[in-house]
DNA sequence: GGCTACATTTCGCCT
DNA sequence: AGGCGAAGTGTAGCC
């Protein structure tokens, strides 16, 4: 990992064009290639960079950098004021917990938070034009497909919507009532899912995490 | 700008828990409290980040950062193997050229590339549920709704919809037919768009920016 | 402040 | 490789 604090100007052309005019900034090159242009503020994202795989030419004040795709950073160099180089090797990688996935599998495995008498027939229920989450058999025959998200948005009422319209043609599992999950229900969400006789169902990550056995969640 | 390169392990809890083994990684601390862990490959996003507004505190070996909304960032240091704080003054910011906002603005002055005998109402047509990119009046009486894209994909086919849905009960403007605009359309979005009697437009940005006084086009 | 939509989104999974 | 959905998304614009 190269780091360079530097006086530059910044030219992308690609998919838009971009332009950054003259002022000091840190530029980072990381070893599989990959070029980032970080200003003092601003969030996560930088200003500007080429994502890898492609190649970095210097020339004089002037770094180009390259992307198969045809894209081109062009860095003009100003004035250097620190150029070091650092070995770091191989990063182990992240581990995560809590996201959508597992707030999935613990409503799966706790079905009862969602309604009375229902049994899972499968996680990731594939339809051609995507998985259900959860598709559930009502104890009144009926079938039940559940669309879990961390917070549940106007996009989630579109998708179930499309869902259940493919599911209900399916004589051999319909009807099929649609049900939201999630730990947040926006309010414009909830009246559309309202509309559409989707129930929405606000679940708790922590209380259901607390359900199951506390020894397969350690890492 | 701080840039600290150290061997460290990293654990981040908020919307979800993260945790890095012990490596040799960046940190970047910026003047506006945030801070980035990076590692030498990846992308642009760090492996961990927490964002502004935040607070550092270190003490000993442990660094914590603090968001106000709970989120932790607690970075466990093992050997700093170099430590630099450089000053960059605030940055003048990024131009940007081919964005969804200048496809919108070059339809709207050049409504025959979408259909013979169109006048605008207006761009951004308010809606309770959103803007509708481009209205315009048909010749023979209509409405048309455009929905600009640079990539024209399923979730685009939605959004219309739903606007049009909205707009043909307004008797003032119905009957309103939809076009999608875009560079790009995926397959998928036709086959959807066709299926609801949406029209697809592939749209040149290029080609649309040459029609256009090109003295309105320098940065 | 809430909500919507855009992004050089990036990232990851699955076909 | 391409499609599709999720993201600790971030960010800007509008109401």
């Amino acid at each position: 990992m190269r780091l360079v604090i530097a006086t530059c100007e910044v030219d992308y052309a690609g998919r838009l064009s971009a332009h950054l005019p003259k002022a000091t900034r840190l530029l980072l090159v990381k070893n599989d290639g990959s070029v980032l242009v970080h200003s003092d503020s601003g969030s996560y994202k930088p200003l500007n960079w080429m994502s890898p795989p492609c190649t970095l030419i210097e020339k004089d004040d002037q770094w180009t950098v390259k992307a198969k795709s045809g894209d081109s950073l062009i860095i003009t160099i100003h004035e250097i004021h620190s150029d070091t180089s650092h070995e770091l090797g191989i990063d182990p990688g992240l581990t995560k917990d809590g996201v959508e996935a597992h707030l999935q599998e613990l409503l799966a495995a706790h079905l009862d938070t969602i309604g009375p008498g229902l049994r899972l027939v499968r996680r990731e229920y594939p339809t051609p034009i995507g998985p259900v989450d959860i598709l559930a058999r009502s104890s009144e025959g009926g079938t039940v497909a559940v669309e879990v998200k961390r917070v549940v948005e106007i996009s989630a009422v579109e998708q179930l919507t499309r869902y259940l319209d493919l599911l209900n043609r399916d004589t051999k599992i319909a009807p099929v009532r649609g049900v939201l999950a999630g730990n947040v229900v926006k309010a414009q969400a909830r009246t559309l899912a309202t509309d559409r006789g989707i129930r929405c169902v606000v679940t708790d990550y922590d209380e259901l995490r607390g359900l199951t056995d506390p020894t397969e969640r350690l890492f």
